[in-house]
DNA sequence: TTAATTTGTTAGATATATCTAACATTTTAA
DNA sequence: TTAAAATGTTAGATATATCTAACAAATTAA
């Protein structure tokens, strides 16, 4: 039986879709503006704005008229036990039930709603207690601890640096396709020769010497480290 | 993401909740009235009622005011398959999950709305395709077919037969106690001494040539076969 | 067989999550 | 630096799923 009764801290499944998509879009710069989410989201702003408002009084985000929106520390605990989740089932789907990396994102979005903690320590426990899901993206323990939190985006790296390409903050098809073409993968290492402060691209050169460009906007969606 | 655009045929997770209701229910006299599901899903009558009226817009079942409500061709198909997918969900659960049987039902009852045939394939393929589930339910295929319907609730058996328990039509923990205590387990058979006209109740003789009775309430909860 | 009880229905209210249209503010560009 | 464009907000509408209160029909019992 399903019952969904909402005890206090609990979020609706909607309420989970926004803090979630809050949480993971102002990762770079902090906040994130009514427009980007209901792109994100399929919605108009006027959803935005209504829900932002209700998440306010749950003290998930902080929101004040025309400016942009911020994850409290509850928020931030709510969306990284959604994000917990939605890792977790997509490596168990890749690893446990050998389902292809493309076809899992759509269930484990589904999946990450499901309610109930032994399910997801089971998961966690029959996939060793991993601590990051094969994109390089750490998945945050049953407390929202996160490993390793030292990485950048591509763009913030320092020039004449070497640095390890760690995750990819992006997983539709073409992207990762593009990334391909440029001959770009996550585990490899990468020299930043020149970032261009007219358009934020940045000039690489590869493992096999090959300088490539790339621009502000696929730069700053791959995650390096050191 | 997690995009729930609702196809002609598809229901929503409430509209599936209502026809699985539905169809359990009506599984022993052919109907089923508002009251009962309204008990069953915890809702009010009125709520009943409103859903019925849209189930029967949608042809899953055939409702006329103040008549039992029936299950079409139409929503036996879709009962079939949310039973399917909550039946295997269970059977994973328990088989592969290691998790115990009595806390996968509010689990597997989440599962059963996920949307995805491929997540199901794929438990279907690593269970290796059951027909039963551990409970002796049947388990409908991809297409609705159910093996073995020849099962009959208890109390419809004839007199003076020896019948042999294939399933139990509630799962609840104080039923299943309640078997126990009367030493009753699936796949054991039981002889049919008396069924009394004035209450419906049953008088069984168990394995061990101990005679029992049980209440009409309990006999129509228990599947028998031949 | 009629009165009481049970069961079912209708009407109208509420909460959630969405929309469109109209208006307000902020940012960008001429 | 002001006009245009972009972005955000408010107000009010819609759909779903629920409720309560009032009424209607069917069933049961006196």
């Amino acid at each position: 039986m399903l019952f969904l009764i909402e005890n206090e801290g609990m979020g609706s499944l909607t309420e989970e879709n926004y803090i979630k998509s809050v949480y993971a879009l102002s990762q770079a710069t902090g906040e994130v503006i009514v427009s980007e989410l209901a792109k994100k989201l399929h919605v108009k702003p006027p959803t935005v704005n209504s829900m932002m408002k209700k998440l306010a009084l749950k003290k998930w985000v902080l929101y004040a008229p025309y400016k942009g929106i911020k994850v409290t520390e509850k928020g931030k605990k709510e969306a990284l036990s959604i994000i917990r989740r939605h890792r977790l089932a997509e490596l168990f789907l890749v690893n446990v039930m050998k389902l292809g990396w493309e076809e899992v994102h759509d269930i484990a979005e589904q999946l990450e709603h499901v309610e109930s903690s032994r399910f997801y320590d089971r998961i966690d426990e029959m996939l060793g207690y991993p601590k990051f899901d094969p994109h390089g993206e750490p998945i945050p323990d049953a407390n929202g601890k996160i490993l390793n939190d030292k990485r950048i985006p591509l763009n913030q790296a320092k020039e004449n640096a070497t640095v390890k390409i760690v995750a990819v903050a992006d997983d539709k098809k073409s992207f990762l396709d593009h990334l391909n073409d440029k001959g770009l993968k996550i585990g490899e290492k990468v020299f930043v020769k020149r970032k261009e402060a007219y358009d934020g691209s940045v000039v690489l050169v590869n493992k096999s010497k090959v300088e490539l460009m790339i621009t502000h906007q696929v730069a700053e969606r791959i995650l390096v480290e050191e």
